[in-house]
DNA sequence: ATGAAAGCGCTAACAC
DNA sequence: GTGTTAGCGCTTTCAT
């Protein structure tokens, strides 16, 4: 069973008897044709099961209509409703989005994040949302090409600040943790964060360390690295490394892996929460509130974030300018549920 | 600040004095071209930042070397791992995944597919690979098209039935849920399905309902719908028709968003797991082991699912026979935990 | 081993 | 309102 042929444009146009350029114009939608001519084309393009080449066509635009987004691992529900999000912003507009993820068995692989980039530029992408900092090396040739780039989640590294950003107020959203530990009478905290690649990670020591200082609480860092196996690795060294009586009374993990990792190395301590010790996560997901206790967490309502970067990503295409928009902190929300003791008479339970 | 020029080919020829030709083949890799010549076309591509237009090449050569991956929802962990393993087999041969999501905020969106497969028609993707089964329509422009598909995670519809399948032996896996039932003393159980539009339903009605027959145990069937919610509320219903004293005592949930709003539902009325109820789920997931009690699933190792379909999928570019390979069924794994009641003396561990 | 030239399918500037 | 024509950047015969 051989492959059909494949009409092209000049095929249509023979068989519908007007010239490649009145066919083109009649399926393009364009003005300039009249309306049965038009009407002729569309029926013979139809009858002979024309579909357009967009490679052609593209060839010809020196752009594809295509956007990359590169990830960190697509298998974390976090990338996934990030290019939800964006897809939904872009999609409307005739973008479409390739998606490259750079982590392989969730593991970062420059070589892999380089072939993402290169296959991006041969394939002339109109422009890329990057979900965190890829290599200076890339970044140098993304830029040297001039190619339009969107940072979400993440801010655009030394030098390439004129590039757009959107995230979530992580300070905003980790200064609510440190109230709520706080209202709680909790005084001894710590904070399992993730690989200080993603900028986030700092903003979200920041503010849970400033709530500290406003309460006098103690503070102690646990490097949780990028995963739940690493981050309940950390934790287990952590508590195994001082008596159960010097344990932090409240715990705060930067992300949802993390958070699953903390939560695995409590679990063998039969760690009793919220009781012995409170627990609070950053980014809500579909089993927190099903959890024994219900997990508290920073919701950042993730598909919105990606949402906006799409959004600015097409205003950056269409050369609109920055308008004081260059950095977009979007507020995130304390959703107060029973991991960290509860809610407290008279807290906010908004972030903002 | 203009977009730089972007060399061609033509251009690296020129400046390396060659001809288009040979340059060409020099960056091609390809023979016939002397090495001390590919060494300096070589160094004169790079020294003008050369990088090949994709588009071009795909238009001369008629395909994008795109594979189209049509999934049902990319927010649900299940998609987002299959294509995962779909990247890993085929990335190293060279081909690209695009992934179409046809669903939006969590809901089917015939129209959406139809202009995926629009879109992946006028790309000229070399393959589509197949998460549901699409509409009619789409189905035949697709077979009309002689487009090569692969279908997981379900069957081919009627018709169409030469096109390669790979998906989890759900039967068997429901089987073996079924007697860890019947080993535990349940005898009257539910099945919590999901929508038909999947196949795999019925062979995860049907393993349970052998099992059930095998036993003599009685089975109700809840349509749990698509997601969490439709899930949830259909148990609410089921569970709130009868008196509690008929209620079953072991419930399994076809995959794992019917598991979660399942689990809502059994929240709701503080049913005691596993002493009032066992429950157990398709589908593994990273939290699965962190409820309390730890939750019993049936694991199909989606990533292996999803690299099986992408091997599928070159192979059938290569024009390789399916050699009585049509119907891949791999087989799915019972992981034990506590929320069915934990393992059973003298029971197989092992689905298989 | 290398070069010249045709053409993939489409768009758009330019005539009529 | 419609036709002609020249490319987009690449691959690939066919000569040399």
């Amino acid at each position: 069973m051989p492959a059909p042929r494949r009409p092209t444009l000049r095929e249509v146009s023979a068989a519908a008897k007007v010239s490649l350029y009145t066919a083109s114009r009649a399926l393009g939608a364009h003005a300039g044709v009249a309306e049965e001519t038009r009407r002729t084309v569309l029926k013979t393009a139809e009858d002979l099961g024309y579909v357009p080449n967009r490679l052609a066509r593209s060839l010809k635009h020196a752009d594809s209509h295509t956007l990359g987004v590169l990830t960190a691992n697509n298998a974390n529900l976090f990338y996934a409703s990030l290019v939800k999000g964006v897809e939904k912003a872009v999609q409307p507009q005739g973008y479409d989005c390739f998606v490259a993820d750079a982590f392989e068995d969730g593991v970062y692989d420059a070589a892999r994040e380089t072939r993402f980039v290169a296959a991006l530029l041969e394939q002339r992408a109109a422009g890329i949302v990057l979900t965190y900092v890829p290599t200076a090396q890339n970044m140098r040739t993304l830029s040297d090409w001039r190619m339009p780039l969107v940072f979400v989640d993440c801010l655009p590294p030394e030098g390439f600040e004129r590039f757009p950003s959107i995230a979530t107020d992580s300070r905003l959203g980790s200064h609510a943790v440190g109230r709520h530990f706080a209202a709680h009478g909790y005084r001894s905290w710590a904070f399992v964060g993730h690989t200080p690649t993603w900028t986030s990670r700092f903003a979200r020591e920041a503010g849970l360390r400033e709530a500290a200082a406003d309460c006098g609480a103690e503070l102690a860092v646990i490097e949780g690295g990028n995963d739940s196996r690493t981050a309940c690795a950390a934790m287990r060294a952590f508590l195994g490394a001082r008596s159960r009586a010097d344990w932090p009374r409240a715990v705060y993990a930067s992300n949802e892996p993390l958070l699953n990792g903390a939560l695995r190395a409590l679990r063998e301590q039969r760690v009793r929460i919220p009781e012995e010790m409170a627990i609070v996560g950053f980014d809500d997901f579909p089993w927190a509130d099903l959890l024994d206790p219900p997990q508290t967490v920073v919701d950042q309502q993730i598909d919105e974030l990606g949402r906006l970067a799409g959004s600015r990503m097409l205003a950056a295409l269409e050369g609109v300018p920055d308008e004081g928009a260059l950095r977009l902190l979007a507020a995130p929300v304390l959703r107060i549920r029973a991991s960290c003791g509860g809610p407290v008479a008279g807290a906010a339970v908004s972030a903002g």
